[in-house]
RNA sequence: GCGCGGUUAGCUCAGUUGGUAGAGCAACCCGUUUACACCGGGUAGGUCACAGGUUCGAGUCCUGUAUCGCGCACCA
């Protein structure tokens, strides 16, 4: 039979403060080993009834390529959270841990490790390379890994995976050849982003556009007076477009001749009227050059004009370009603007011209739009599907702003160039032959095909990544977890991730992946500003807590953050819930050594008792219900209030008198309720601090009971 | 240019369906007779950005303005 005997040593502990420290390798250890992370354990050792509801979340997977950052500790937090609250309702409750070989991020990392020992990926034999970068990232990932434990998550390792796993591999490959064959997929020859300095194509989610002053020109081409800021771009610009309507240029008929003076001596100008022109900007005449803008690559398809390269791929200028031949274009334009000058084709300079300028994310190079020959997904169709599914209401946003922004990307999306020239990624299995593009895992029929050296975009195996992790399609756990339930990420991600795992779930099976999305802001400095390395006012989670506690971290990432909203991580608040460690442990001493002889038995509850009962029910109940509509915050705001302010203010207080009493029913009550509101509470406050609340549970808890990571969630 | 979000106490932020404004930290005063000085008790501090509107009643709903932040964007 099970009694409650607490004795002087079992007490001894409480009488030096909590050390986290101490505490939290070891209990991360005992829930690691009891092996109720995983769901199956849990329900073979009746942890969890079998005929449960599932309920899974899909750990968004860190990249492997460094040490975890503040933005890490909150999502772990908030997942871990969800987690255990849901573990503990009796949920059979998965949550699938993984690591990212994050493509292109982690090459640019890699690279810069390279451009430090002096060497550089060009030139290198690219096995050679691949083999190098897989090593620092399966080092990474280690590291990565130990850390995501460190911060208490109760996630299933079991069930890890890496995004470059072989099966992970296959099955992205097999989703690209059934695109194909579906007509999804296609190879076109378009306008890409391309990143001079890192030699491969971006998507428009790698790519920032930035609003910079910039000279605008205006020279004088032939009759006309046209504008760029693009000098350098122009030695081709032999068609000069205007509006139909533009009564100016009445004169000038569509594709009319004329020869006009230009950089390098005369050349034969055609004239296109066409609508894309703006009357109002400018004098309302352009020169196009086609291999280097979108909108001029589109105009010269529609009149089906000549389309030649100016700018190499390596960002310098080509034969075209005459006695500037080989130069930079950055050192070549005010050479340009000085030669037309001299010409006397300069009209004048605008100094004060704003424009959009599109730069890598990574290296912040000016990204060249260049025409070649890609992979891309065709994403209206696709889009269209996503879209129709939160018009059904399948996907939930929190907050719902985002379902806004959501549908507005959904409405304007520009097809999805997924090849890469970089070596670490997945390889695109593709075949080429005289002009011929085929995709296929094996090589085509007939021989002399060459193998497609180019990888996907990281994006196009994380989309799948619910999929992945699940064992689709004919996994047993994806029959059991598949849909999941929550995605929880960070907001920054609305574009770049949860439309694309959206999309390749209704795509690849008819559902969405997940019913609720919850995003997360960002973790700024102290004084709200964004942390950045350059700006030197990084927080790293693990000196916060080394200082303090994990569990202090957990609650300072958590309380007062809402959803989408950034968050200023100071360290007075991490220190705060410290001190409430310290607080909800010396109320368990308090508790222990008041409650000595106490069976443990429900007695009846005299004076006040029942009223703090009575509030403990309703914070429960409150508590409960605040946790279902993800309000963490409220939640664990009012767990902190009532501990101090309630728990410790008042009962422990009040029940200083009541164990003094002569009666002994009074001295039960008070002994009763102390004993439960200690329990519920750190049943309660277990999803948000793990470690401190299982640590005491440990020391308090009957014989027959397991630990708190699986202890019933309490009821009113 | 378009879109989204913020503007509440010195600082960082909460505030669920409209009902006389809250927390933590910081400040000030008092207190170490045993759970905790990693503490307790108390004090002070806000025309909830501004202007209108709806309402018996608005921090909360509507309109506009200002301002900060973020995102998107093929005007050469």
């Amino acid at each position: 039979m099970a009694t409650l005997c607490y004795s002087r040593e079992m007490n001894e502990i409480f009488l030096s403060p909590y050390n986290a420290k101490n505490a939290e390798e070891k209990i991360y250890k005992m829930w690691e080993d009891s092996g109720f992370f995983n769901p199956d354990v849990a329900m073979d050792k009746k942890v969890i009834d079998s005929t449960s509801t599932p309920f899974t979340i899909v750990m968004p997977p860190p990249n492997a390529n460094g040490d975890l950052h503040a933005g890490h500790a909150l999502f772990i937090t908030l997942e871990d959270i969800m987690t255990r609250f849901k573990r503990m309702q009796g949920f059979k409750t998965l949550w699938i841990p993984g690591a990212d070989h994050a493509g292109f991020e982690t090459q640019v990392v890699y690279e810069k490790k390279l451009e430090k020992e002096g060497r550089s990926r060009f030139g290198m034999d690219p096995d050679v390379l691949y083999k190098e970068i897989l090593n620092f990232t399966l080092e990474n990932k280690k590291n990565m890994e130990s850390q995501v434990r460190s911060l208490g998550a109760s996630c299933d390792w079991s069930r890890e995976k890496f995004t470059l796993d072989p099966d992970v591999v296959r099955k992205t490959q097999e989703t690209f050849v059934r695109m194909w064959d579906e007509g999804i997929v296609y190879r076109g020859k378009r306008t890409i982003n391309w990143c001079s300095k890192h030699q491969t194509s971006l998507s428009e989610v790698e790519t920032e556009s930035i609003e910079e002053v910039t000279p605008f020109y205006y020279f004088k081409y032939g009759p006309f007076e046209i504008g760029t800021v693009r000098p350098e771009t122009k030695f081709g610009d032999k068609y000069v477009v205007m509006h139909p309507d533009d009564k100016r240029y009445a004169d000038y008929k569509h594709g009319d001749k004329l020869t006009v003076e230009w950089i390098n001596g005369p050349i034969e100008a055609t004239i296109i009227k066409d609508p894309v022109v703006d009357m109002e900007f400018g004098t309302g005449v352009m020169t196009i050059t086609p291999w280097h803008s979108q909108v001029d690559f589109e105009l010269a398809q529609k009149h089906n004009l000549d389309v030649e390269q100016i700018i190499d791929f390596r960002g310098k200028l080509m034969p075209i370009a005459g006695e500037f031949n080989g130069m930079n274009i950055k050192d070549a334009r005010p050479k340009i603007v000085d030669k037309l000058k001299e010409k006397g084709l300069l009209i004048k300079v605008d100094d004060t011209y704003k424009n959009v300028i599109k730069r890598c994310y990574k290296c912040n190079s000016i990204i060249e739009p260049q025409i070649k020959d890609q992979w891309f997904v065709k994403m209206e169709p696709l889009a269209k599907m996503a879209i129709e599914s939160v018009d059904k209401g399948e996907i939930k946003f929190i907050p719902e702003n985002y379902e806004k922004i959501f549908r507005y990307w959904m409405n304007n999306t520009i097809d999805w160039n997924i090849s890469r020239q970089i070596v670490w990624g997945i390889p695109i299995p593709a075949w080429f032959k005289d002009g011929e593009s085929v995709a296929s895992i094996i090589e085509p029929l007939g021989g002399g095909w060459t193998r497609d050296t180019d990888t996907f975009d990281t994006w196009f195996s994380s989309g799948q990544w619910p999929l992945m992790v699940t064992d689709f399609p004919n996994g047993k756990d994806f029959n059991n977890y598949y849909p999941t339930d929550v995605m929880e990420t960070g907001h920054d991600l609305i574009f770049k991730w949860v439309p694309r795992m959206v999309i390749f779930g209704l795509y690849l099976t008819g559902k969405a992946p997940f019913h609720t999305v919850y995003l997360h802001g960002l973790v700024n400095d102290a004084q709200g500003k964004k942390m950045s390395k350059s700006k030197g006012n990084v927080i790293s989670p693990l000196t916060l807590t080394d200082k303090y506690g994990t569990d202090s971290l957990r609650m300072a990432l958590i309380i007062g953050n809402t959803p989408g909203t950034d968050l200023a991580l100071q360290e007075t608040k991490v220190k705060g819930y410290k001190l409430f460690g310290n607080k909800l442990w010396n109320i368990t001493r308090f508790v222990l050594e008041n409650t000595q002889n106490f069976d443990g038995k429900e007695v009846p509850l005299e004076g006040s008792d029942e009223f703090y009962i009575q509030e403990l029910n309703e914070l429960v109940e409150n508590v409960t219900r605040e946790m279902n509509d993800f309000k963490f915050h409220l939640a664990g705001e009012k767990l902190y209030h009532y501990v101090w302010h309630t728990f410790a203010d008042k009962i422990i207080e009040e029940s200083k008198e009541k164990l003094k009493s002569d009666k002994p029913e009074v001295v039960a009550s008070a002994q009763y309720t102390l004993r439960h509101s200690l329990e519920t509470s750190l049943k309660l406050l277990h999803p948000f601090m793990p470690f401190i609340t299982e640590e005491i549970w440990t020391h308090i808890k009957k014989e027959d009971e397991n630990m708190l990571m699986v202890t019933k969630w309490p009821q009113k």
